[in-house]
RNA sequence: GGUGGCGUGUCUGAGUGGCCUAAAGAGCACGUCUCGAAAGCGUGUGUUGGGGAGACUCAACCGUGGGUUCAAAUCCCACCGCCACCGCCA
């Protein structure tokens, strides 16, 4: 949730804010409304209740008729402190409600429009030539075609247990991953992060302090016997770790390994093929708690890791400041990492970080101490690897003519061999 | 899944309807003493919200949510969590 004093005091760089995410402007000057409405009935109960508290009091001490006689007004004064308390939590349920509709304030630096309006920022890497008139001399094979000459992908077999967007990591597939999550932990360690394997099914106030049931609820998987929520990301449960809470220590670097469960529901027949968009992978998320003045900093640290695993990888990628409609309703900014990839001739994002400066621990109250108070901390998160895509990427940019996969150097000591060979 | 016990502030822990403005101790901070420190002594010590330029003031908060009552940490109901034992189980 934003900040309420900037509402008060700059209600119009909220509206603007609203406007160029394509959202509702309204919503802005009914909340400022609602919450002039919400003081008001705390004014009014608090002073009843005041005048509540002094009244029983005096009911305590005194005897006979006095007290008959204070007792008569106190049930009285009961009565209206009851009414007043109701519009009270009435008048508090709808300006929050109204609060958690309004996104977090955009960066001015973010590029206005919608999904499409996104801004490259820089290229990496050359892709491969293929093509039998290419420099490489022949057609490239998509990860399906080599996932099955490797024995490393079967989405046959994921169809018939798990029906579509499901399959199976087999042989090299698997041991693929291991090394992937490896790599990553193990890097992330080195610079910092607390490694973590959080839950992945989690409670509504986990699920909602982050952010994700207004905005993307429909992906979400719920278990409505248990009231639970399968996470579509280990930012969920990362970011609630520190729920309620006054943390120290600042900034605070966490990489969640977990698996990640997503819905993809109106994505009907939008890359159907292969594992490039699933219900259920793993991925390791880098997410960080820091002082709200440090964050810009904390978005391009973030920035540069995520570029550091692409390299490491050798693929070629390039990076996009993501625009203002296509944020998300945390993020003041979000950058995208889109691998190049071959038999799509395209970039395709692998990896994405956020800031969501104070947004997200506002909702779910997590505070560091400043001086002698307390203020909200500011949340960042981003991917450090998202297993299957990134399967896809080295697969497709690392194939040869008779179907091997040349390994990454620096996976090679995670993965005990330079090269994939057919089955 | 069953039975029993428990949930109070940073921590330990008292409090079974009004004297709770939550005791006491520990911790922490500051002061005092000291060459310096410890001990001792003194003072202070939560969060959130409303009002106010401010000193300040008012309200709420004793796991959570309801209820009873003029008045609830205290009584009632439901839920959640923790602990112990039994059963089942990777």
């Amino acid at each position: 949730m934003i900040d309420l004093k900037i509402l008060r005091e700059d209600p119009e760089r909220v509206r603007l804010s609203q406007q160029v995410r394509g959202e509702s402007v309204e919503i802005v000057d009914q909340l400022l409304a609602l919450d002039e409405a919400r003081r008001t009935a705390i004014t009014t109960f608090e002073a009843l209740r005041a005048e509540q508290n002094l009244l029983s009091k005096s009911v305590g001490a005194a005897k006979g008729d006095e007290k008959t006689a204070l007792l008569a007004s106190a049930k009285e004064l009961s009565a209206k402190v009851k009414v007043a308390d109701s519009a009270r939590a009435e008048a508090e349920v709808a300006a929050n409600a109204a609060l958690l509709l309004i996104h977090n304030l955009i960066s001015p630096e973010a590029p206005v429009g919608s999904e499409a309006d996104f801004v490259v920022l820089e290229h990496f890497g050359t892709p491969r030539d293929f093509g039998i008139k290419g420099l490489e001399g022949f057609e490239a094979k998509d990860h399906v075609e080599l996932g099955k000459i490797l024995k490393a992908i079967d989405t046959e077999r994921g169809a018939k247990v798990s029906g579509s967007r499901s399959y199976y990591l087999t042989g090299v597939g698997a041991l693929l991953e291991f090394a992937l999550v490896n790599y990553a932990i193990s890097s992330a360690t080195k610079a910092g992060f607390i490694p973590v394997i959080p839950p992945v099914l989690v409670n509504p106030p986990a699920m909602e302090g982050t952010g994700f049931l207004g905005q993307a609820a429909e992906n979400v998987y719920h278990l409505e016997e248990d009231d639970y929520y399968l996470v579509g990301t280990s930012e969920v449960p990362l970011a609630a770790y520190h729920m309620d809470e006054v943390i120290e220590g600042l900034p605070l670097r966490y990489a969640g390994y977990s698996t990640c469960f997503r819905r993809e529901a109106g994505t009907y027949g939008k890359d159907t093929r292969g594992i490039i968009r699933v219900h259920q992978f793993d991925k390791v998320e880098m997410f960080i708690f820091c002082e709200p003045k440090d964050a810009l900093a904390e978005h391009q640290k973030l920035l540069q890791w995520e570029k550091d695993f692409l390299n490491a990888m050798e693929i070629p990628y390039r990076v996009i400041d993501v625009a203002s409609g296509d944020l998300g309703a945390s993020a003041i900014r979000k950058f995208d990492i889109e691998a190049w990839i071959p038999t799509q001739n395209a970039y395709r994002e692998v990896t994405s970080t956020s800031n969501c400066t104070e947004f997200q621990a506002r909702r779910l109250n997590i505070r560091y101490r400043d001086g002698d108070t307390t203020k909200p901390v500011a949340t960042l998160n981003g991917t450090l690897v998202a297993i299957p895509r990134m399967i896809v990427a080295i697969l497709e940019n690392h194939q040869q003519s008779d179907g091997s996969v040349v390994v990454p150097a620096a996976l090679r000591p995670f993965l005990g061999v330079d090269r994939l060979l057919p089955a």
